[in-house]
DNA sequence: TTAAACCCTATTGAATTAGTATGAATTATA
DNA sequence: TATAATTCATACTAATTCAATAGGGTTTAA
């Protein structure tokens, strides 16, 4: 019942991205000695944002990367379900799956469907802007 | 992000024992076919469950296990914590670790404490007795 | 022309998952 | 007392996922 490191890194990633307002793009180097990760998984990473359109690439020497979109329209649901896959507690309860063919155990059932509505209540009401205005707050020492 | 069978068979089993009143201990088999699930695999969850104290088993023919206490004093989190271990969504946010060393993201961490705070309080406040409620209702055909 | 950057795919060691398998210990009952 | 039903304990395994690492290829600014 964890996130995975390229949910998590994804997340620090884009914000790292979008705590940036310089308009340049910032190369996967720099963000991976910022953040103390693995450079090369870090490209993998990123790939899967650039490939669904969440960052804009730059290729050629002072290349790298930007967001395409403002933060605030970015959600940390939609950052985390691309790179970790869906979020639901249980296969049962992912929206795709209609029936799971066990529908006599209801009252578990009801047990992931509350915790499914939890998980998605919080990650699709934080937006990346929110995660800017947070870290700004904490780095000024409030 | 998803909850093993080792958790989801916990919690069918200890509901399984809750719907039950007759006094009399069940056995594993029958509860793996009413469960349609391996009984081996339901031996080794059970004597978790046995262990800390949630089950009280009665070796022999006519054996089985029994809830060692009324469903109302079982939670939900109980039970999934003791066979899947912690629920928080990254091992940052888990009681015992105080730091993880990387303060300087608490804008991350901002979200999983929040993600962790959900989560907890959909599973702390759901007990094996809301669980016998809403299966009889819903056998019942509401 | 060079080198800095992105792009792409394969490989890998470790851990986890979801069970199987085997057999021992206990005990009600015929 | 013999049998069989049950729990108890431990070892094994095939498949998958995780978290990278490795080794190149392509683009392009300077």
């Amino acid at each position: 019942m964890k996130i995975s490191t390229k949910g998590r890194y994804a997340l620090r990633l884009m914000l790292d991205l979008a705590m940036d307002n310089s308009g340049k793009p910032i190369s996967i180097k720099e963000i991976a000695g910022r953040q103390e990760i693995s450079d090369k998984y870090l490209e993998q990473i990123i790939s899967i944002l650039n490939s669904a359109g969440f960052v804009r690439s730059v290729r050629g020497p002072q290349g790298g990367y930007m967001l395409k979109n403002d933060p605030q329209n970015y959600t940390v649901g939609m950052i985390l379900r691309l790179t970790e896959g869906s979020l639901a507690p249980v296969s049962c309860v992912e929206d795709k799956i209609a029936d799971c063919g066990r529908m006599e155990n209801c009252a578990t059932m009801n047990v992931w469907k509350r915790l499914n509505d939890a998980i998605n209540g919080v990650v699709d009401n934080i937006t990346l802007s929110d995660l800017v205005e947070w870290q700004k707050s904490c780095e000024s020492g409030f």
